[in-house]
DNA sequence: GTCTATAGGCAGATAGAC
DNA sequence: GTCTATCTGCCTATAGAC
């Protein structure tokens, strides 16, 4: 029973791995896979590009490894709020909060970056990424049905499509939001998104 | 008084420049600006990089002129739409669906794609993908207020801000209906967004 | 686990002939 | 306009010493 928040933190300050991962992890998040190198990472950690090889044998392998703990990482938290909160509603504003917050530090969503890469992607790469969404979108749905069934929630579709429709507001709200330098971007379309979600609507 | 549709084409089949940039094109919004090279588009056009060096000294230049096109070809789709649609509706439904042409060829927007490489793309890019968001925005902006004044739309907050929503939204929804290869993600998106705006909802 | 050194390939870009 | 030839630099990756 820590006291843990329902973060999505990204630090580890742990061995060499980790902060391998740490750093390619916010390069790939703010320039896309193809767009950072093992020489960038030897330089910021003042170690060799060879060092490097020796915890990734390859540049897929450390992109494994990247959305490996994004994802385990991701459905912690997720799993934090559904210990915490009993209400749909302050489910899917937790929930939105964690996209905020890799805004927040000026990062795209590792997975929603990697979707536009995505072709160029090794095959194991796109399978995660693919994973990744999945599980957005399940643990949405879940929280979707709890909510209409407690009256709290309202929408027009199925509650895996209204999940989709979710994910990809959020992801693509981030990533023009980004391009502005403008946080407000994302949160307006987030409160909207979520004001029309709620059945006792102030608006 | 053309019989031209309200497509956002692309072919041109014209001199080698707009071969090259048609090839660009396609490359940029299927693999992103950094996954892409002068040898992938000789290749396919059968012609030695120099020769593209000719027509595009550096590619930046060649990333300037992609982007350029774009942006003038949508726009030349969005006034065709004002020229032709008097209803608000159905100018929205329009430019859903210019949305929708660009998945249907397995395409990201490009503008899209270059928002996720945004930080690594040279300044003049980057300027040229917020004047794209910008027109995309500014159009929609001005539909919606004809909309609301003719009370056949509505909408909570500002139309700015409804504009951003909704290219924040069709954005996203391409950008992660591309991984699944799964178009109705897009539409499903898209058709409950549209939904939402109409006031005749039968929703 | 980290280093030096290096391989082999591809990137963007240029010179100069035709 | 397009070619051949070439440059420089960076990329991923490996061998082998410490």
């Amino acid at each position: 029973m820590s006291a843990e928040p329902d973060t999505f933190d990204t630090r580890t300050g742990g061995d060499t791995a980790e902060r391998v991962l740490d750093v390619a992890e916010r390069l790939a998040q703010t320039r896309g896979f193809n767009a950072f190198s093992y020489a960038d990472i030897a330089r910021e950690l003042d170690v060799t590009k060879a060092a490097l090889h020796y915890h990734f044998p390859t540049k897929a392998a450390l992109g494994e490894a990247l959305i490996s703990r994004y994802t385990t990482r991701f459905a912690r938290a997720l799993e934090q709020i559904d210990a915490e909160r009993p209400d749909a509603n302050v489910c899917l504003e937790a929930f939105v909060d964690l996209y905020a917050q890799v805004l927040a530090e000026d990062r795209m969503c590792l997975c929603g970056v990697l979707a536009a890469d995505y072709d160029t992607l090794p095959e194991a790469m796109q399978i995660q990424v693919i994973r990744f969404f999945d599980l957005n979108e399940a643990w949405l749905a879940a929280v979707l049905e709890r909510g209409l069934d407690a009256g709290s929630v309202r929408f027009a579709g199925s509650a895996k499509q209204e999940a989709q429709l979710i994910v990809g507001t959020l992801e693509g709200a981030m990533l023009v939001a980004r391009t502005y330098h403008d946080e407000r971007r994302f949160s307006g379309t987030a409160g909207r998104l979520l004001a029309e979600l709620r059945v006792d609507n102030p608006g």
